[in-house]
DNA sequence: TTGTACGCGTTATCAT
DNA sequence: ATGATAACGCGTACAA
């Protein structure tokens, strides 16, 4: 009869009987160890393909205490700016021999905690998250099991293991700054509602105190769902009160200071004279506009870089610095006025 | 001493015997069997707490010979398409209980085979690729090994297990038909050299059968280095033949063809009377754009859900259709002249 | 309702 | 250079 239709796979077992040698030379030859005679090995290599032998993670995870996972955690991969991050770190924990569990938040906390819950489960080697804003449970859980954890995409003084991130308070800060003195007067922000994106917070935080040192209307802060960045612009741009409209918008990011643009301009805006844009990121969106758009440079490959290489020495025992700033760049563009 | 700074972790035997029952009556109550007196329960369900515990995702793969991981592999994270399908797909999954271990091909059918061996030692309960065109060492092993495999976004007559999709080769002809019976007859297109994307060299396919037909010239493919969307679209625009230049483009994707676009009207060009662009997938881009853009509108969502749905009812016994074909739908916009 | 014994596939450790 | 044995933490099967 057939063996009921499953899966039958060969184990270190079935190597090491065809190869008339003990389960030990079979993991020994499989992991390239010495201690194997070269005439052992490549007879043990040679029944591991002729019976497609893979090894059991599980079992070897098991036996271990702890995998060769990682868990990855991003608020979302509608925007360019994780898939860049993401490009960084890969390749580097890759190659080291990980593989990545991925989850996506939504900028929901909640999510992101039960889905940590699920994560342990695996006795994954480290965890990498976004920001540096988390559910206490999650903090707790991680600090008390001792795993090596990376956040990245901002900064704090207290992170849960390492941290590499820009300051974002800071950046909002040195953008309001700019804007400020090129003499907009009425600023308004378009991004998610508050407590969504603790980045955002930062940022607006930044700008507002930017703006009020010198004495302009307060910041407006416009709310729109999450959706399409193109259309969020949209969105966020028809939702400007019509008297007393802001002289000056300062979107979440690039991709939805475009969307604003295309809107401002249909409605018939002058931009940068009726309206100043500014973006955020830096995205190379920018380099097709006819107009470059002003915008805040991230390092994002560089944080995941930094943050991949600073997490696998972590792994190998070495000790990287708690927390690592990177600088962002001022792109001064032509959505907003010269001088 | 401090006690080796390590990972100390409860296991179902500590907790038993802090609870005063056998192993079984802990495991029994942590997954919510029968066969427990609800007092019982109660009290490991307090002793868990107290002890942080956490099952052993790798300990329970080992004994059950299969794990609640799937594997997951996209060719790019820069691509909203495939963030499109996801959304659809993880939640689905997710809810399951599943976890889902991603990675990314770059479009290299060797990068892909090489994680699909790193992903068979987790022993996964389902795998999910994108399109159809993969390494013969992957197809010979998911086959081999029985394992429920998902193909999505292409489709074929032979799939590995089961296949949910849009045929590349009839859109790219349905459009080409559409654009020539438009008046034009100098076709181009712009994309990754040939070999890169299985899918559009299915549609390219498609777009030569349709120009070939009225007799027009013979379809040139423009090639551009992976890149920025709006960067590759601009690099396409620059690299068309100046003398007898053609009169439509057809852009691997709705952002490209954005990029290129911006490239031709820079260059002093009128977009549609000049040259016709015409994008891929229909994005909510062109919501934003003042003339929207002539494309084919894929149903990325829907490929995932329902994708996710047929490989969860192939996980629990019961058989899906192999090959599921999806509609898409002509966007005729303004990118393209009128008649 | 509860408990006991065994095995899952691997690696560490200690022989030989 | 090679092998025997004992874990790792859990679930299945059966017994009480």
């Amino acid at each position: 009869m057939a063996k009921n239709s499953t899966v039958c796979r060969a184990t270190i077992k079935d190597v090491a009987e065809k190869a008339n040698v003990s389960l030990m030379t079979v993991s020994r030859a499989v992991r390239g160890l010495n201690g194997v005679s070269e005439t052992t090995r490549q007879c043990v290599l040679q029944v591991v393909q002729e019976l497609n032998y893979v090894p059991n993670g599980n079992a070897r995870a098991l036996v271990q205490a702890n995998s060769k996972l990682i868990g990855l955690s991003l608020p979302t991969l509608f925007n360019d700016v994780f898939a860049d991050a993401l490009l960084g770190m890969r390749r580097t924990i890759e190659q080291a021999g990980y593989s990545c569990l991925v989850q996506t938040t939504d900028y929901d906390t909640e999510r992101e905690a039960k889905w940590t819950d699920q994560l342990l489960e695996w006795r994954p080697a480290a965890v990498i998250m976004t920001g540096v804003d988390h559910h206490a449970r999650v903090r707790s859980k991680l600090r008390g099991d001792n795993i090596p954890t990376l956040e990245i995409w901002d900064v704090t003084d207290d992170p849960i293991d390492i941290c590499v991130g820009i300051d974002h308070l800071a950046a909002g800060h040195e953008l309001g700054v700019h804007v400020a003195q090129l003499g907009y007067r009425k600023p308004a922000f378009v991004g998610p509602p508050e407590g969504d994106d603790p980045r955002a917070d930062k940022r607006v935080a930044g700008l507002i105190r930017a703006f009020r040192s010198i004495g302009s209307d307060p910041l407006q802060r416009i709310t729109v769902e999450p959706n399409n960045a193109f259309l969020m612009g949209q969105q966020g741009f028809d939702a400007l009160p019509q008297t007393n409209r802001p002289d000056v918008v300062f979107f979440l990011n690039d991709h939805i200071a475009f969307g604003g643009m295309m809107a401002a301009e249909r409605a018939g805006l002058t931009v940068p004279n009726d309206l100043g844009i500014v973006g955020f990121n830096g995205l190379d969106l920018n380099h097709v506009l006819a107009r470059p758009m002003t915008t805040m440079s991230t390092p994002r490959r560089q944080m995941g870089l930094v943050g991949a290489r600073h997490l696998l020495a972590r792994l190998s025992g070495i000790a990287p610095p708690r927390n690592t700033h990177l600088p962002c760049t001022l792109c001064p563009g032509q959505t907003t006025r010269a001088q």
